[in-house]
DNA sequence: CGCCCCATTGAGACGGCTCAACTTGCGTGG
DNA sequence: CCACGCAAGTTGAGCCGTCTCAATGGGGCG
């Protein structure tokens, strides 16, 4: 994809060129990895003009072809049942890898949707495969990706399972917390990415819920709320709500 | 282990020597594996004398070595948190796949436990990774089977997130049913490998909800229960009041 | 300005939880 | 052999957290 004209016009700050010069790689790839090998993980990927809010990059059904690395901005991922009621299944910030469903079916088994303009890196899965016969350290890579979506994945349906309102809401809050401290942003100061809607699909509470259990928060001083943006006044007393209790 | 005697003495019906003898190679292997392949697969593969109902084979933290095919029994796999709060992630049937957590930490994150006497093939991971790299049909088909997980894991959520304790019960019921049948056994009658305990902590219900849905069910005519036998009447009503509805 | 969408807040309804009593099946020991 | 204890499951009564429904507030945009 050199002749794709967003490799070379950098038409805002965060579009990169290649993986090397990309500042999200130590998230993306091994880092064990040497340039060489990286140049050739590199040359599969295809980089995306940007994604407006609300659009769909992949839909249940589509032909399963590629992942999705996160460059900028944030993405959702949600299931719809047979009586379109949805379940939003992640949230996904730079640096982060979506599209591990639809491996087993060659069809995607969820929807993916910018929640704001973004810009993803489309990677290939069969030049993948190819290439992690190769590279022994990128197909290791690409198990631990995998299995860490597992993981968490389980540490949800707990939250989900076990978690009350309070518990879900803070929980949430701390992952996000984490994953915006692990791109040297203020783990503090966040600004929400996505709907009060959405944080209550994917929690499996109403709007009404997590709007209330904001404001029980704010009330008590564990966080500050003004619209999309929080801040977070107490990670500790945080981390003392996210345990289990219905 | 061709030293090991349960390879050799065949101390019940369940046990293989070989995974070109078993009959669940259809589920665990992929179907276009050619019987070199397979036999080099074998090679690697650990047998276990049987496991008894509450043993652990691995337990959270423990070193990741290996995955884990059920050969027979039943097997649950169930997160602590640090409250020491349960949530029981997945039960896994003769011929699926287990053991996935754990290979981004190299640490497993679940604990694993035989719900009744049970036999697992172990596959130690590295060597699956290194004939992964000879052998593209075994790459695909772990990445598939990962995948799978995903998207089990994700509908999970939909039904913890969206669903009213008559459609958890019901969503698992045709769950084992469909797995059931997919062993040649009869999908409307089977028995429960799990306690009301674990199908609870699964769902994210009480015992005396599940008990009380499984009453309720009854009283409709969709299934016959007694004890841990369920016979299933009505597939399509039971399908029906799967959907999402609080 | 007026419209719409999103968020907040309140009042009442309801599903599942808690607590408690009782049953059943099973293994143990007298 | 029966008595007993124990674990698992069932059923009932009342409570509580979240949902539902409804009204209100605020910000962006034509």
């Amino acid at each position: 994809m050199t002749t794709d004209p967003y490799n070379i016009a950098c038409t805002h700050g965060f579009i990169q060129s290649s993986c090397s010069d990309c500042n999200l790689k130590g998230l993306c790839l091994p880092i064990a990895m040497d340039i060489k090998d990286i140049d050739k993980v590199d040359n599969i990927i295809k980089r995306s003009r940007p994604i407006q809010a609300g659009e769909h990059i992949y839909r249940t059904g589509d032909g399963f072809t590629s992942i999705f690395a996160v460059r900028s901005g944030s993405i959702k991922t949600y299931l719809l049942d047979d009586d379109g009621v949805e379940q939003v299944t992640g949230f996904y910030l730079p640096g982060e890898i979506l599209g591990f469903d639809g491996i087993g079916t060659e069809k995607h088994g969820c929807n993916v949707m910018a929640m704001e303009t973004s810009t993803v890196c489309e990677i290939p899965f069969e030049r993948i495969e190819e290439l992690s016969l190769q590279i022994p350290v990128l197909q290791r890579h690409f198990f631990q990706l995998m299995s860490q979506q597992i993981e968490a994945d389980h540490q949800m349906m707990l939250t989900l399972s076990k978690k009350n309102a309070e518990g879900r809401v803070a929980t949430l809050l701390l992952s996000l917390s984490r994953r915006f401290g692990r791109r040297n942003l203020s783990p503090n100061s966040l600004r929400l990415p996505m709907s009060r809607m959405d944080i209550g699909n994917f929690l499996g509470l109403t709007i009404e819920t997590v709007s209330r259990t904001f404001s029980r928060l704010q009330k008590e001083g564990l966080i500050k709320v003004d619209g999309r943006e929080i801040h977070i006044n107490d990670h500790k007393q945080l981390q003392s709500i996210c345990h289990a209790s219905k």
